[in-house]
RNA sequence: GUGACUGUAGUUCAGUUGGUUAGAGCACCUGAUUGUGGUUCAGGAUGUCGUGGGUUCGAGUCCCAUCAGUCACCCCA
């Protein structure tokens, strides 16, 4: 008998994983409406060429990572890898401009691509981010980089590096490129193979080269982007600058920052941690003014950020012996058939009326069985019922913590959490 | 797509230069306690040794293929 299971980089996630990802997506969903920013949901497919235009159609998530497939109509569709190009997409579709000149969004969000799984990445993985539409102003872009540094701190990961860079206008993307690969023609053959094939397709990743002497080359000889910024993109990476140190966000100017998508503009940050390995980029984001315009929209600037979840995870240091355990209040230990049917009523009431979480036996287990599985669930009362009780209309309460047992009357047992309880639920 | 390492019970892992019936801890189940958990004690069940082929009198062990996992490269969150 063949054995399914779950696709290469995908992940379950079971009820002991649950438990801590609704605490994180609630705390995220917390977190921004603190900051004003408003929920966006868009649909896991999209048109192909959404995503085409949008990253760019020489990028590696582009050209060989998406899942995509034509549909029985013919239609070409793609499951979402990344977010900001359906978010410019909804945002123009409803006309989000015409209701307000800024919208700050966020998202929650699964995404998709085919690439080899390792630490810190599947094929289907988790993103919450942001983007503001509708700011050019540098307090925005200092918006946006100090709630993605803010969040970490709040989630308490440490050893936070900011790294933040512009790579200025459109424009001059090209003439850097050309720059770029004249100043290193002459030693390229000082560089490692693969160096040598991104001076040609993808000039602007020799920077994330982690070889020593591929690094000396081009601390020694290769243009940065600096040199051909605009009098007004130094300006207003300078004014972005100023914010992040009044508000007193560390961060790093790395002139070697590119990120790998072509819709980004001007400021382009990341934040890391030492804990994540080899992929050790928490979060990415930057400005990227002309994509409302690609897309048809009437020219807005915008600037966003995407995190992933899972790295998040890593960086929090989650294992086993951390991990929330399963909770109930009450375990209903019933012996015999008319005793489980009173423990399904009392169970029913006690659930409306009080709000407390009560599990009934089901498997007809002897009753060293039952206080068993009600010690696994950890709860805080055992109810007993078996014929005896019924016939005295009672059932005996146990704490299970501190083993005392009272028998109460059955019509009484809502007095029992008639004050606040210490209830074991994690909400209150 | 490329490379390295790893696949033995629910789980974490032992398993000698190839040798009879493949083990341990934890978890699970039963009993000690006829209706009382978490501690203790006694016992119990559990495996197509990832899969397929090959070498051999004999393979968990050696060889080949394949699949899966992990980590790294490429690239990205």
């Amino acid at each position: 008998m063949k054995k399914f299971q779950s696709i290469k980089g995908t992940k379950d996630l079971l009820p002991e994983d649950t438990i801590l990802w609704r605490e994180v997506e609630m705390a995220i969903h917390n977190f921004m409406q603190l900051y004003g920013y408003g929920e966006i949901r868009t649909p896991v497919f999209e048109q192909t060429e959404l995503f085409a235009r949008g990253i760019g159609e020489g990028t590696d998530i582009v050209s060989k990572e998406m899942y995509s497939w034509i549909d029985q109509g013919g239609t070409n569709l793609t499951l979402k890898p990344e977010l900001t190009a359906p978010v410019v997409r909804s945002y123009i579709q409803h006309n989000l401009s015409g209701k307000s000149p800024i919208n700050r969004l966020y998202y929650i969000d699964s995404l998709f691509r085919r690439e080899r799984p390792q630490k810190g990445r599947l094929r289907q993985f988790h993103q919450f981010g942001i983007e503001a539409i509708g700011s050019e102003y540098p307090e925005q872009d200092a918006e946006v980089i100090s709630m993605a540094y803010k969040i970490y701190e709040m989630f308490g990961v440490d050893e936070l590096v900011v790294k933040i860079n512009s790579i200025g206008s459109p424009e001059i993307r090209q003439p850097y490129l050309q720059a770029l690969r004249e100043s290193l023609e002459s030693h390229s053959d000082k560089l490692c193979k693969t160096c040598q094939s991104r001076l040609g397709k993808n000039a602007l990743r020799l920077f994330d080269c982690k070889s020593e002497s591929c690094k000396g080359v081009l601390d020694k000889f290769a243009v940065t982007i600096d040199t051909l910024l605009t009098e007004e993109d130094k300006k207003h990476f300078q004014s972005v600058l100023k914010y992040l140190d009044a508000m007193k966000i560390p961060y790093i100017h790395d002139i070697k920052l590119v990120r790998g998508l072509d819709y980004y503009t001007r400021t382009t940050f990341e934040i890391a941690s030492r804990k994540l390995g080899a992929q050790d980029a928490l979060c990415g984001g930057g400005r990227y003014d002309k994509l409302v315009e690609e897309f048809g929209g009437k020219p807005t600037p915008a600037i966003g950020f995407a995190a992933g979840i899972e790295r998040l995870f890593i960086a929090l240091d989650i294992d086993d012996t951390n991990k929330p355990l399963p909770l109930t209040d009450v375990y209903f230990v019933a012996l015999g058939d008319e005793a489980v049917k009173v423990a399904f009523e009392i169970a029913e009431k006690l659930r409306l009326e009080k709000g407390i979480a009560v599990t009934v036996e089901t498997l007809q287990r002897s009753m060293k069985a039952q206080m068993r599985e009600a010690n696994r669930n950890n709860a805080q009362f055992a109810f007993i019922i078996g014929d005896n009780e019924i016939a005295a209309n009672k059932i005996i309460v146990k704490t299970m913590k501190s083993g005392e047992q009272q028998e109460v009357p059955i019509d009484k047992i809502d007095e029992l959490f008639s004050t606040e309880h210490d209830c074991n639920c994690s909400d209150c």
